[in-house]
Formats: structure tokens, sequence, C-alpha cells
DNA sequence: TTTGAATTGTTGTTTATACAACACTTTGAA
DNA sequence: TTCAAAGTGTTGTATAAACAACAATTCAAA
């Protein structure tokens, strides 16, 4: 047990920090937010920003993480299972996420985000796999997880640098009935 | 000049207690409204509630003419004309806002709350008669706004006291011949 | 009416944050 | 290219805010 509860400043200045640069993210691109920009609108002073952050990209790395893909992840388990329309769904989401990131390539940052996002994805898959699956041994349900989740970033990414024209849901759907035929099959 | 520039935690505060202040007013009644309950929305320690407000009073009085109030006087300097319906939003504005304040009468909040109205309706008056009355004196002006404001603030207090079943709208019409006659005759 | 729980308001101490100033880097226009 | 403006990241000092503890009051339920 390390939580020596927190104080409650702390607490608040990073959700004012993180609910910023959402805010933010909205409105410009990644490479255009300037830490200074997400201060202001947080109400902090910057330097106060560098005290619970590296930097831009520590912040990015932490909402992704901590916000964006786990708002995702509780809204996607409460309302869906994993059938044809989830997947689509779910790949919408990342290209979605993909697109609204900056090209700009710096610190290897893009590498961060590729894992968290393969990470994130792997959670959600294993969870939704055990909400459907009582027979098959966990081992296996994480293993399909895995796969998933490397599976559906790497259509993802195979997206993103080949033909952006044509629409998500239309790139991903040839694969699905693959990808249902494996889940099926554990059932 | 006091104005010694005030220390940014002290107008991030002020603004995340009135913030949650708003947002749990929509919520509940003023009544039910606990001070701790407006630390724990804005994530501040209620010590510092106190170090900003002398009590929830004091936060009221300060929320209605900071907030509450001058919002409405963008809005209506900015889209409307000292016209019938001008009137008619003003009234309908003022008895929305005595509806969703508690009835309990507290170290005579009320009267602080009746002056602030007051005082908010003469300054929104005598703005909007300054826009549209370039001949007519200043002073003539603001003894206009006055007696507008005493007015139509006393007529909401007879649609209080008397008979609320009758809509605020079709209350207030049968003076709106006798308020706007006064107007147009200084034009 | 009595009791216990919740709320109010206050105080001393500790700590996170503001501020100002700094050197360094990046960027964009002359 | 050169120069000014904007952005980054850091530090020492001052201060607002957190925390914990307290007595006093309010309030609902036994």
């Amino acid at each position: 047990m390390t939580s020596s509860k927190t104080d409650l400043r702390v607490i608040r200045t990073r959700k004012l920090i993180m609910d910023s640069f959402i805010t933010l993210s909205s409105k410009k691109e990644f490479k255009d937010i300037t830490v200074k920009d997400i201060t202001t609108e947080a109400m902090i002073n910057r330097a106060t920003f560098y005290y619970h952050f590296e930097d831009i990209y520590d912040l990015l790395e932490k909402v992704l993480s901590e916000v964006l893909l786990i708002n995702l992840n509780d809204d996607f388990l409460q309302h869906n299972e994993l059938n044809e329309g989830a997947f689509i769904i779910l790949f919408k989401a990342i290209t979605n996420f993909q697109k609204s990131l900056s090209n700009r390539c710096h610190r290897g940052y893009e590498e961060t985000i590729a894992r968290i996002i393969r990470e994130q994805l792997e959670i959600i898959f294993y969870k939704m796999l055990l909400k459907q699956n009582v027979t098959t041994e966990n081992e296996a349900l994480k293993m399909t997880a895995v796969i998933l989740s490397w599976g559906i970033y790497g259509a993802s990414i195979e997206w993103r640098t080949s033909n952006q024209e044509i629409q998500p849901e239309e790139f991903i759907k040839p694969a699905i009935p693959y990808l249902m035929a494996g889940i099926d099959g554990q059932k």
C-alpha cells in the first residue's frame, strides 16, 4: 500500500490540466497546443505544469491511458457485446483518434501512443470476452485479446498509411467474418 | 488604485466555488445546499471556502451580482432593445429566479437579494435607455432607470405573493403600455 | 425530550502552487 | 542568414490552500 492519500490540490490540479488538454484537443491539432495554452485554460501557473508532468508528451501519454481510452472502455462495456457492430465502433474510434493526433514525429512518442492504444484495446477485448465466455479458460481468452488488439491496431495503421479515402467502416468490414469466426468458435 | 494583481490561485478558487454553486443550484434548492456540497463539487477544502466568503449567504450575494445577473445583462444588451418583448423577457427572468430561490427566511438575506436584483435591473435599464436615447439628458435617463427597476421588481413581488398561478407573461402585460409610454415620450 | 450525526465556523501547521527571473531552443519573418 | 518573438524547462521565495482538530450549533429520529 503506497496510498498515503494524496493532497486534494494535486488531484485537482492534475484534473484541471487533463481536462484543459482534452478541451484544447477538440479545438486544435496536438502539434499546435503549447504548455502555455494548457496552463492558461486550466488557470494554473506554467511552472506547476512541470511539477506534475515531464513535458507535453508525458501529459499526452497519461491522458491517453487515464482518460480517453478508459472512457471508451466504460461506455463500451456497458452497452455492447463483441459482435460485428462492436468491431466497427471500436475501429472507428481508433481511426478517429489517430486522425486527431498530429503527424509530427518527435521523441518517438508515436511508439508510446501505439503501445498505450494496444494495451487499452487488450483490456477492453479481454473484459468483453470474459463477459460472454463462461466456459473457455482464461488463458485462452487473454491470448485471444492480445491477438485481437494487435490485429485491430495493425488494421488501423494499414488504413492510416495507405488509403484514408476509404471509410474506416468499409475498410474493416471484410475482416469481420474472420474475426467473429474465432470468437464464435470459443463459445 | 488597489489593483496589485490578485494571485491566480485566488481567482481560480473563487471561480471554482461560484461555478460549483451555480451547478448545484440547478440541481437542488438553495436551502438544501451545504458548504460541504459546494467544496466537494469544487474540489477545495472547506476551510478555504471561509477564506473567501463569510458564509453561504455571502456567496449567494456575490454570485448574484457577479455572475447570474451580469450574464443576463450581457445577453440582453446584445440582442434586444427596450420594447414590449424585452420587458416580458426580463420579467420572466426575474420571476423564474425568485421561484428557484428558497423561501426559507434567514439572516434577512431576502432583503439583500432584493437590493441586488434592483441594482442590476437599474444598470440594465440605464444602459438600454442610453443606447436608444441620444437626445435626452443622462440624469433623466438615470431617474427613469431607477423607477423602472423598482417598478418591475415590485411587480415581480406582487406576482410572487399573490397569484403565482397566472403566467408571469400574462401578469406583466397589462402594465406594458404604461411602461412603454414613458419611454417613447423621451425619444 | 434526548441523543447522535451532520453542519458550521475557526485556528495552527504543513505543503502545493504562484510568481519572477533565468538561460536555452525553436520559429517565422525581414 | 539574422534577428526578434514565442516557447521550453528550471529555480528560490512568498503565499494560498490543505489538513486536522476543535467547539458550537442545527436537526432528525428514537
